[in-house]
DNA sequence: TTATTATTATTGCAATATCAATAATTGATA
DNA sequence: TATCAATTATTGATATTGCAATAATAATAA
């Protein structure tokens, strides 16, 4: 049965995970979808990454990284800055809406963070996502 | 850092999978997403199922279900039958099509499967399994 | 039986994904 | 230096997803 299949299990906490993650987005009125989220934390902790740079660490197109990028930008969360002498690629930052959302909501996902891997001790996260790097190894 | 957040690591690795699985059934030159193959298979696992206990099964909305049902009735591969006295709802039953191609395919994809969680223990997929299940739980 | 409520599948819409093609720029090579 | 190749971001086309609204039907209550 497909529901042993270890892949499969993976995909479906990972559904869950975003669906329920967006529940709470929109339960408190949040205008931001999870994966925007996703990208404007990764821009906060890595500030000036590239767009191409961005798409690999979040294991995304470079072509909807653009797209999600322009959604952000118009909000106000992030900016594309010229980088002096280069002008292919751009230094991705924060922008003033960005760091205040993120200030503001940072609390709650930290608790949703903790919600999700309750009754899990370190070690076993530990193992988890060491398992977690194999299964990826194992598939590039 | 967000490469420490557990459900980060398994929403990569859930794309990883379905880009790696995408690009072996391209490669041999099959006309399915993972997504028509995953509900293709649940069909074949537990045929007669209404669109909804798919859509719960798969973790997927009941829209989607239709589409991508919509899709594979069209290759043939499944099949909406009518339950006598009830007209709301349809058993999804395997059609020729979906038979032959699991049938020739499985082999492959069992082998795939087997490839993804190479190096690690039965025990240590037990291990995994169950977490995952717990963390399932805690955002139900 | 009739009216109300709940369930099921479908459709419309915006966000996202994927792939190919393009444009601009940079880097490497003859 | 001039040419060719590689890189980066963007755009277009098409498919897929999740959510909300709708339509049809079934189940329940008055």
């Amino acid at each position: 049965m497909i529901e042993n299949v270890i892949l499969f299990q993976i995909d479906l906490t990972s559904k869950l995970a975003k669906s329920y993650s967006q529940q709470e987005f929109d339960r408190i009125g949040l205008d931001i979808t999870v994966e925007q989220w996703i990208l404007l934390k990764i821009v906060e902790e890595s500030e000036g990454l590239s767009q191409r740079e961005l798409a690999s660490k979040s294991n995304r197109d470079p072509a909807s990284i653009t797209r999600t990028l322009d959604l952000l930008e118009k909000k106000n969360m992030i900016q594309r800055e010229l980088i002096p002498g280069n002008r292919r690629q751009y230094r991705i930052i924060l922008a003033e809406e960005g760091k205040k959302f993120i200030k503001i909501h940072m609390p709650l996902i930290e608790k949703h963070r903790k919600n999700s891997i309750k009754g899990l001790t370190d070690k076993e996260i530990q193992l988890l996502h060491d398992m977690l790097k194999k299964i990826q190894n194992n598939m590039k």
